[in-house]
DNA sequence: TGGTGTTTGTGATACAAAGCACACACGCAC
DNA sequence: GTGCGTGTGTGCTTTGTATCACAAACACCA
């Protein structure tokens, strides 16, 4: 954590370490933007400025995939970002879905971030009777109980945890129990999950609480 | 980053790794949620077991701190807690400001989780002229131009930013600039800092974009 | 008070990640 | 085509981090 709560399992492809995967969506990220710059081709050199690391560690990443660059010249910052997403599994639509509709969960399922990414909110739920039916942001408010029904329906891969800290490892158990591999956790708990599941934890207080010691 | 970006530096006691840093959080959050539950002792073991990590980390992060722990007992659950938060600097409280009053700034201002851990918002900017004056949560937001002075006059530590993409690497060079050492990133792209200055990352995309790759 | 069971704190060890440095590939110019 | 400049891909080295395993410290009980 730091924010980022880790847990991750499975395995892909050969033996890719946890910490790399981590930075791929970083690289995937400074590609986009740098593609609007003119240049269509990039260095190790330019990525890592950047991204403020060393050329060879980006290097070294991206050799756990492939050879992507041309000696001489560098990547090319389209085919480069194509071949990292298609990695990620970024070159498909993922559905989601958010548990717990507090003040929290609503600003989640409005944030307008998610869904240029590919990750499309189909449902949303919450264990509070009084507000199932109601709509949020063109959602209807369902009964955690059709959770794992509607996980099936409408093929959903990621369950994103609003719910207050009280419930969130029960939540998580349902989510875990509905057959769910990845849990973007929003709760400040570090939550107990089987091996394969993969939570990520985000959490700005942890963050400002790490940053004090630097400045305390 | 993965929702959490680096960039440490300064240096306060000997010389502890920035990742044991980051998980002496947890060590605190895990401890205050056990404060509950009973039992005024905690080893190392069933520390290990909330947080789904060996025992033998937590003694060694501890380990550069001092000796906390009673051998054949294990840690005093109020006082590891409150010596862990004095290392972070976390007994005392921390004034805080928000950078850019857009949707998200106002759900940031407005989240409640931030005030009982001790970080106090006291002030709010944007660079829009039209909704400089308004009040969001009981503060007025600010134009961007006072915030040097407004920094100092309220001894303002640390800074959260979210403003859109394309003010952000240049908002942050703002705060730079007036002397804050300590970012809370909400922007998606890693900006660059001079060394001291310590940038933690927010970004929940990031962290739906790693965990794909366990699942395609 | 001595013996037993526990759990810490930490040197030593094993493992993992980052950085270095250079051979090799390619582009380009003449 | 030959030569030069640039930047990749990667084996090797260095640095960093996690784990092991055990001596020392303490609690508890007879």
């Amino acid at each position: 954590m730091s924010s980022t709560n880790i847990s991750n399992n499975s395995g892909s492809a050969p033996n890719v370490p946890e910490v790399v995967i981590q930075r791929l969506p970083l690289y995937v990220r400074a590609l986009t933007q740098f593609a609007g710059s003119g240049d269509d081709v990039i260095s190790s050199e330019q990525l890592g400025q950047r991204l403020q690391m060393t050329p060879a560690q980006i290097r070294k990443d991206l050799s756990y995939f492939g050879r992507f660059g041309k000696q001489g010249r560098g990547y090319s910052v389209a085919s480069l970002e194509q071949r990292l997403r298609s990695i990620l599994g970024l070159d498909r639509a993922w559905n989601t879905m958010v548990i717990g509709m507090g003040r929290l969960g609503r600003a989640v399922v409005s944030y307008p971030g998610f869904a240029p990414e590919g990750f499309n909110i189909v449902a949303a739920f919450d264990a509070d009777d009084s507000i199932v039916g109601e709509t949020v942001s063109g959602l209807d408010i369902q009964s955690i109980s059709d959770l794992a029904k509607t996980v099936k329906e409408k093929d959903i891969k990621i369950g994103i945890v609003t719910v207050p800290i009280e419930h969130a490892q029960e939540v998580i158990d349902t989510l875990v129990d509905a057959g769910i591999k990845s849990i973007l956790n929003y709760a400040p708990l570090s939550p107990k999950v089987p091996e394969g599941v993969t939570v990520r934890g985000i959490d700005p207080v942890l963050s400002l609480q790490s940053m004090t010691y630097y400045i305390s």
